[in-house]
DNA sequence: TGCCGCTATATCGCTGAGCGATACGGTCGC
DNA sequence: GCGACCGTATCGCTCAGCGATATAGCGGCA
């Protein structure tokens, strides 16, 4: 039985032999996910490359995606199609959470003027699934389904920092922690440090660590059983804001992260 | 040959009969699309009778689908995983379009404290893509992702005026015209006239066609031949905006849609 | 003009992936 | 205890689909 085909170069599948895992439906996602790491039009063979099947399977997923609506005919290959965005779409309106947080979270907009932000936790990173932009907005590059490293965010840590001790230390160990910015804190001791401060706080201060010239302050979201599974974090400029008075910001979003937590 | 199954009662696809085309990959997608009818956990059962597929499987797609993180078991059942947010998320990063509008759209907003938003056309729906707040904003209910129809939106009216007129008759014969307000215009002859109108003016206007106490005015954006494949539209609220000041505004969505569609 | 490299598209026989019926064990609520 | 639901597991038959291969079309280069 062939179990893995791992090519070198090639980002492939970890092999799971399982009596009910179909692997038809693992290359199709296969292929839906070629293009986050090549976001751009690609042709049937560059496909083939990134998403490590041979060139006649993808010819005939690609051939049915392409007729459900799942990738879209460019002049230059074939682009994610528009209906992978339904797909996310019902997750978020799957997701009580989102729905709850979205007052929340204009409430807290409404006392800081900056950007506001809610984060889901999935493990080494975390994903923006509400957004509200600050008030004069420079560039919201960032948009929803983004992901971020949970270990340098403000967000991340907050829920780090909530975790039993343990487990905040194998999702560390298991993160890629390529620095974003020079000031991303990567070493394990500087990172424990951090956590201890946060669960001391409980919230989380980030200086420039995922992006230069931006301070972000996070406090951890719990579901029922008190897990943290989001969180909440404002988000502004070093050009406009002292650390020391963003700080002062904290009880806000903490009411906020508490407020949320207590709400089903 | 067994081509269809068509349940009473459940929407099934439209049976393709094609040497390339994966029924695998087709039933795949239909189940991750049996929440976008039922926007909960579902049990195997309920997931399989959503989806038209009997319970085997569905046991063994959703296996693998949850394997993968496209699938999320909760306690009442399976609802759609984070993953599916990285799949929108890269067709909103492959879109060129998305990343050319975000400056046009944020210039706009400077000009018109309103909401201030990006639609995608596809045929009888608009997709919204990129959506900036209004100043105040009481609820975001809508959110990206989320699907409109084209017929009663002043954005799609735009594009629709902007198509050639054949095929925008053909969008509109293809498209369900359910009222979404008492105010919504449905019948074809008054439709045509709005087209009209708006094919006169570049843009169009819509009072409370698709939610209450809501105005919105809509211009398209053209590709590189000319053709429209989204809109730029801002929405605002009666209580606060007599229509004719509103329709003022116009000069500068025109400008900013005519602004995106040179861009390239 | 012809060759090469790329593309997409189409064909076809063999075979094992996966279909779907069926069975099993747990946990509710009546 | 009965029935109805849940998820889980098993198994033999068969046809879906694998993947090698062939074809056709489109530039670019010499």
């Amino acid at each position: 039985m062939k179990v893995s085909t791992a090519e070198p170069g090639t980002a492939v599948p970890a092999a799971v032999d399982d009596r009910l895992f179909l692997q038809g439906v693992q290359r199709t996602m296969q292929l839906l996910e070629a293009f986050s790491r090549h976001p751009r039009p690609l042709s049937l063979a560059e496909l083939a490359a990134a998403a490590g099947l041979d060139k006649s399977s993808v010819q005939r997923i690609a051939h049915t995606l392409q007729a459900l609506g799942y990738l879209d005919r460019q002049p230059n290959g074939l682009a994610p199609g528009k209906k992978l965005l339904d797909r996310g779409f019902d997750f978020l309106r799957t997701e009580p959470l989102i729905e709850r947080a979205v007052p929340v979270l204009h409430e807290l907009r409404k006392a800081i003027p900056e950007r506001v932000d809610l984060s889901l936790f999935d493990d080494t990173s975390v994903i923006y699934a509400v957004r509200l932009q600050s008030k004069r907005e420079t560039f919201s590059a960032t948009l929803v389904g983004r992901r971020m490293p949970t270990f340098c965010t403000s967000g991340g840590r907050a829920i780090l920092a909530a975790l039993p001790e343990a487990e905040a230390e194998a999702v560390l160990a298991r993160s890629d922690r390529t620095p974003l910015t020079p000031s991303t804190i990567t070493d394990l001791r500087g990172l424990r440090a951090r956590l201890a401060e946060a669960r001391r706080d409980g919230f989380a201060l980030c200086l420039e660590e995922s992006l230069r010239g931006e301070i972000t302050l996070g406090a951890a979201v719990r579901d029922a059983e008190g897990r943290p599974v989001a969180a909440i974090h404002v988000a502004a400029s070093l050009a406009e804001w002292e650390p020391a008075a963003f700080r002062r910001l904290a009880p806000l979003v903490l009411h906020a992260a508490e407020a949320l937590s207590r709400m089903r």
